[in-house]
DNA sequence: TCGTAATATCGCAATATTACGATGATAAGT
DNA sequence: ACTTATCATCGTAATATTGCGATATTACGA
């Protein structure tokens, strides 16, 4: 009990559904933002402008990269993170057919 | 610990996040699939439908009113569900907002 | 080589979410 | 009045998420 039964829906609820959890936490909305805003790369100056943990960020950022969503390379000691625009690309695609296909109303 | 820390964001970001908490779970997506398919009203189908108990359900639709998604009225003692088609507009509006001012690549 | 900076990961505590049975409330039909 | 149908809510167990300190790991510069 108390765990999602991923198994009773389509493919396409749990899709949605897993990408919205990517935009679920105020924290990866911040990092998101930061990161498309500074158009070049960044580091770890997301601890510094967000305020949690290194650790926590670290972790934030792997779930964002578990989505897809990022590429990071390594320059030097330091990790370059920047948006996979392409996959942030079939996510909007994703949201956008969910929205238009749901149209109804009646009370 | 433990608890997100909402006072660490903007509005902005604490905003599209609450937003994303709807969609974030399977069965609320399959719940609004099931309710703009239908057209009309529905009420305990979703039930059936989707196989989780009333009291789930119920759980979810009131997560998902809670966002003020949805309009819901007794007719005798059904209850006729439908989308808030306005609010899930803003909904729409305020994602695209976000999906298109995020656009840089750098790696 | 040593110290330091940057990042990732582990382990844990706090909190939140998910799911369901039981119970309550209301309305319809008998 | 009694039963049944429909939906909401309460209480609780199971599970997931969030956050952080401590600890690796790797790369750089002195």
């Amino acid at each position: 009990m108390g765990a999602t039964k991923h198994f009773m829906y389509t493919d396409s609820c749990n899709e949605i559904a897993n990408i919205a959890k990517v935009f679920a936490h105020p924290a990866r909305v911040a990092i998101l933002k930061y990161i498309s805003e500074q158009e070049g790369c960044i580091c770890n100056d997301l601890v510094e402008d967000i305020g949690l943990s290194q650790a926590t960020i670290s972790q934030h950022l792997s779930v964002i990269g578990d989505a897809g969503l990022l590429q990071g390379r390594f320059v030097g000691k330091r990790k370059c993170y920047c948006l996979n625009s392409d996959r942030f690309k079939e996510f909007q695609i994703l949201m956008n057919v969910f929205f238009i296909k749901t149209t109804s109303n009646c009370c």
